[in-house]
RNA sequence: GCCGGAGUGGCGGAAUCGGCAGACGCGAUGGCCUCAAAAGCCGUUGUCCUUCGGGGCGUGUGGGUUCGAGUCCCACCUCCGGCACCA
């Protein structure tokens, strides 16, 4: 046997495993399963040029689940595809000229060779990209159910504008004030924008977080952007407009210390408040210059505000409270306008001492009500029921439930999206294209570039249609859906990828579904993982599957880093083909998981992966001297007989159970330790046959020469190995004696014995004497097999 | 400010239910093999003291519970992440 070649070993078997179509899964047939299913999947990648070390982290990890579950018995779905639509591949036309179309196939192609040289088990007669019209025709069909069932809608309103990238972005998209792509700057403009109305699944979202099983810092982090306050909404009249604006609060306990009231700038109340007053001038001009401000400038600088010279009625206790303008209230949130309580709240609190308006304290300090008439005395939980009861009972108010939450804008100004398929008619308003048109394909335009408008509006031919309703001239939508759309529903797709007449037949989804394990990155937390989790439930109303939400289990990858800094697509870093091109798939699949828990950040070095080129030789070379030996005979037990059954428990027991991946190799490095010294137990043979089959999730490539090498064939399709309970039992164990809680001496004693035994094996110990004798012994704790503790 | 997560050798990390802290690996260092190198093999490697038998100290800090705490409780410090003029 020569000795570790890993380029002429990977080859090989991936040629094997290709032409086998060995991870392929066909269709469940109902009635007839023979196995339990198991659907993983890992996020789909954006197919820029090349993978980076994150995406070998995170297909690697998937990949063991993947060998681990097939070989314990699961039907494992583990697909593949291309989040293909987005703006780098058509920046990259713009900079580069060619088009993204051609250039996107060309990195898909790239990218997914790249995929089979790491040797991942993919079933790749599944794979889907975004790009393709027989996938967006049904992102299409899909927008159009929305449509249908008011889900979707269209609405001029302040939107997040990219000055860099020409296009709107999602709430979820603006980090820090800034675009998450390019980093600018994020402006808000008044457009016509389309609207998915994931609002009214806001109580659903957060409510159905407690039936999955994700980490918590990810529920935490949707639970904040969800944002749910209780509260009431509450009432104050104007009596001389005959008008009632209501308010959001969440403390209505403190009613009666609502002095002044404010509206936001951009709210249409002001108009019909100063309309035809002498004020009228002056708070215009400053509604409009406060409302103009971006609010990042608004959250730093003083609060400002000018009076309306209206009054409210305060429900409680009829006090006609002043009405003002100020920039500190958000039209966002809540009504666009507040009953202010400066006496319990710091920024009413603020303003009354800038603009010298009243404080009256209503809440005291032990917490009971005052100033707050027939409640005065009450506690203050108790009186926010109360308070809210009596609104009700007076028609002046009721509970209420308000969200952080805002609707997902999903229109874009760029060219490389799936096309709106709607066309807008001067005579019919908003005309869905008719089904049978689909797909709106994506036409060729000259330019890519926005200038104003979207590069699709510049195409006259495209664009001027036919209106479906009344025939009469139509234009067709130019803006196209954000990638977020796309990717909210391809998971369904992959449970039955060739289908023409529907996005997915009912039957073949609620057979994979849910997914059993969901990995990527948490920075998909609150778009992506939000938004697919809205897809299912509307989905589920409307009767396409039998499920509500997506991902049963969530796991998050850590970063992989290069001196600090994470490595991504954008940012460079170590290039995998040259990794392997260098050391082989194998070591670098084996590294990538052995420097510690697969959600913690990890810091490239190469040392590491040539310590794993070590470890492999090594195993090639102790799997060849016991390839040699003769076979161990049923039921041998030696104490590197003992080592490999109880690696295989702890080995079993950290994948399937504790979703760890770092210690399961340690493990088999400590079998391979032992079997190395004690090369003729005639455990030989077993303990290396342990070793090649559980480290094959991580080697699949190597363990799989190795199994060959021990006369056995096709490894991957082999049952995983299970473990002898009664070969864990020892029939010596090590007694750890203590004195006061502190070790001083070990024993081997014979297991099982009973306590006054090992009580005595304790004073017989000449170290235990030295620190007991002459003492005065006032307890012993003893740990039957394990432990005694003498206390003097 | 509110909410979540994390702090263990020179480094990555292990210790799963309160019971031997530092598994496994990296790095360092001494030796074997070799003309030499590569590869490989055998030692040492938390820290301080040591008469070389051992002993003291040690898991961010300070307290507590316990026969016994990296692990549980309280307070604090630092770092990472989410939300934030959200009424």
């Amino acid at each position: 046997m020569d000795g570790y070649d890993a380029h002429s070993i990977e080859k090989k078997w991936q040629e094997v495993w290709e032409t086998e179509q060995a991870f392929h899964v066909d269709d469940p047939t109902p009635g007839e399963e023979k196995r339990p299913r198991f659907y993983q999947l890992e996020m789909l990648p954006y197919p820029s040029g090349h993978l980076h070390m994150g995406h070998v982290l995170n297909y690697t990890l998937g990949d063991v689940v993947t060998h681990f579950r097939r070989r314990t018995g699961h039907e494992v779905l583990r697909p593949m595809g291309f989040d293909s639509f987005g703006l780098p591949a058509e920046n990259a036309a713009i900079r580069e000229g060619g088009n993204p179309l051609e250039i996107t196939e060309r990195n898909i192609a790239s990218i997914s060779n790249q995929m089979r040289r790491m040797g991942w088990a993919i079933d790749w007669q599944r794979v889907v990209s975004a790009h393709e019209p027989t996938y967006y025709r049904w992102t299409q069909w899909l927008f159009l159910e929305f449509l249908r069932n008011g889900l979707i809608y269209r609405k001029e309103a302040p939107v997040n504008w990219c000055p860099n990238d020409q296009t709107v972005l999602a709430n979820e998209h603006v980090v820090d004030g800034r675009c998450w792509r390019c980093n600018a700057i994020v402006e808000i403009r008044n457009m016509a924008q389309w609207f998915f109305k994931i609002t009214a699944y806001a109580d659903e979202l957060l409510a159905d977080l407690d039936t999955i099983d994700w980490p918590e810092r990810t529920k935490k982090i949707q639970t904040n952007w969800i944002g749910r306050s209780e509260g009431a909404e509450v009432l104050f009249r104007v009596e001389e407009l005959d008008l009632d604006i209501p308010v959001f609060t969440t403390r209505p306990d403190t009613l009666f210390g609502a002095t002044f009231f404010v509206v936001a700038p951009e709210s249409p109340l002001v108009d019909r408040l100063v309309e035809g007053t002498e004020l009228a001038e002056e708070v215009r001009g400053y509604a409009r210059v406060a409302g103009a401000r971006p609010t990042e400038e608004r959250e730093q600088r003083e609060k400002t505000g000018v009076f309306t010279g209206r009054y409210a009625v305060n429900p409680v206790n009829g006090a006609r409270i002043p009405i003002w303008v100020a920039d500190y209230v958000l039209m966002e949130y809540g009504t666009g306008a507040i009953m202010a309580v400066p006496a319990h709240d710091e920024r009413d609190r603020e303003f009354a001492e800038a603009y010298d308006l009243p404080v009256v304290e209503v809440v005291s300090d032990d917490g009971t009500l005052v100033n707050s008439g027939r409640f005065d005395g009450e506690d203050w939980q108790q009186a926010k029921r109360s308070i809210v009861e009596w609104l009700g009972e007076h028609g002046k108010g009721s509970p209420a439930v308000n969200f952080r939450l805002r609707d997902w804008s999903f229109s874009r100004q760029r060219y490389w999206g799936a096309p709106i398929p709607v066309i807008h008619c001067d005579a019919c308003g908003i005309v869905p294209v008719p089904e049978e048109q689909l797909p709106v394909l994506l036409p060729e335009v000259d330019d890519y570039r926005p200038k104003g408008k979207p590069p699709l509006a510049t195409n006259e031919e495209w664009i001027n249609v036919e209106c479906p309703q009344c025939g009469g001239p139509g234009r067709r939508e130019a803006d196209t859906m954000d990638t977020f759309v796309d990717s909210s529903w391809y998971f369904l797709r992959y449970c039955d990828p060739h289908n023409a007449e529907a996005p997915f037949l009912r039957e073949k989804v609620d057979a994979w579904m849910p997914i059993d394990q969901y990995i990527g990155g948490i920075d998909h937390a609150k778009g992506h993982l939000l938004y697919s989790r809205f897809f299912v439930k509307a989905l589920n109303d409307w009767g396409m599957l039998g499920f509500r939400e997506p991902f049963q289990r969530l796991f998050h990858q850590g970063w992989v880093k290069l001196a600090g800094k994470r490595m991504s697509k954008s940012q460079g870093g170590v290039s995998p083909d040259q990794l392997i091109d260098q050391f082989g798939a194998d070591p670098i699949r084996i590294y990538i998981l052995f420097q510690g828990p697969a959600d913690q950040d990890i810091d490239w070095t190469p040392d590491g992966i040539e310590a794993m080129v070590r470890f492999i030789r090594r195993l090639w070379r102790v799997v060849g001297d016991a390839a040699r030996q003769p076979e161990s005979p049923a039921g041998v037990d030696t104490p590197l007989a003992r080592k490999a059954h109880e690696t295989i428990r702890r080995v079993t027991d950290d994948i399937g159970r504790r979703f760890v991946f770092n210690t399961p190799i340690a493990a088999v490095m400590e079998l391979v330790n032992e079997l190395s010294k004690t090369p003729e137990d005639p455990a030989a043979r077993f303990a290396a046959e342990t070793a090649v089959s559980m480290l094959q999730p991580w080697a699949p490539h190597v363990c799989e020469e190795l199994w060959g090498v021990l006369g056995h064939s096709r490894l991957w399709e082999s049952p995983w190995p299970s473990f002898d309970e009664s070969k864990l039992q020892r029939d010596t164990i090590e007694l750890v004696l203590q004195v006061n809680g502190k070790v001083r001496d070990r024993v081997q004693v014979p297991a099982g014995l009973p306590e006054a035994e090992l009580i005595a094996q304790a004073r017989a110990s000449e170290k235990v004497r030295s620190f007991v004798d002459g003492k005065e012994e006032r307890r012993v704790i003893v740990v039957p097999d394990k432990l005694v503790n003498i206390v003097i």
